[in-house]
DNA sequence: TCGGTGGGTTCTGAAATAGAACTCACTGAT
DNA sequence: ATCAGTGAGTTCTATTTCAGAACCCACCGA
């Protein structure tokens, strides 16, 4: 199977892959989550090669992920912003810092925190049904077609 | 940057991506979680070459999130379940499913479900923080070291 | 004895990535 | 007017990873 026929997978999962599946995707998106909007600044900060990054922004804004926004013309430049499917990743990253923080250990371990906008105080993400409040995970719920 | 460099990251986010960061591992999860628990169950399923899915188990039980089970002695066979670790990735997969169900389009849409085990009345997953019960979002949260 | 099954390993060729250099249209400093 | 610098790429080559297919081994049942 190539990569590009996850696409048109029936499975959700298979075509969210499809977008941000890949081993910069996230990191591009966090970066620029925390304020990282242009090429340069992102390239320097993940490490990656420019044509990667090229292309994976290219993706991105195909997808309807991240817009460019003109600050300048003559030449014209570029931000990349998200767009508010973007910003719906969010909680995904979310739970990976939340995950990561307690199950891949580290050997320097730089405390990242998840903290409320409103008083500063930590967050313990959960996962809740929006109706009953009630936790999703493996026992209250499952997933699949039909 | 490597693949692996990407393990003690000070970022959570980078760490979690060296565990399922991948274009297969999500995928490989999503099977086991849905019951498919042997090797070539999961490679007839996922199309992928046997050689990588051979790999990816491998990575997976080294870092804790599947657990390898004999189900029969001479010859040993054994079939690969997620451990507790492993099952707390469920939350990500429901998001997953979630985002792409209402952001990616596909031309055969199969509808996927994400429903109650209680009741099978469908769910509406939200992120929010345990204790206050409030919406996990980029309006009320950031996440950063520190 | 013979085909089938489960869980791999070993090839080869194709695709993706890394690392570095190059381009182009400016801008601001000398 | 020349010259270094910047932002956003594009174009190379070398390395790494992946796909596709075949092969292996220990069993099982017919």
């Amino acid at each position: 199977m190539k990569w590009n026929d996850l696409r048109d997978e029936a499975c959700p999962i298979a075509r969210a892959l499809s977008v941000v599946g890949d081993r910069w995707t996230l990191l591009i998106l966090r970066d620029i989550l925390q304020g990282k909007r242009r090429f340069d600044q992102i390239q320097t900060s993940l490490g990656l090669t420019r044509h990667v990054l090229a292309d994976r922004l290219k993706g991105l804004t195909e997808a309807g992920v991240l817009r460019k926004v003109a600050y300048q013309d003559n030449p014209v430049r570029h931000d990349y912003r998200l767009t508010d499917r973007g910003k719906e990743l969010y909680p995904l990253l979310v739970l990976m810092v939340d995950w990561a923080g307690r199950n891949v250990p580290t050997e320097k371990p730089v405390p990242y925190r998840l903290v409320s906008r409103v008083d500063g105080v930590a967050l313990d993400p959960v996962l809740t049904d929006r109706d009953s409040g009630m936790e999703i995970d493996l026992k209250t719920s499952t997933f699949g077609p039909g």
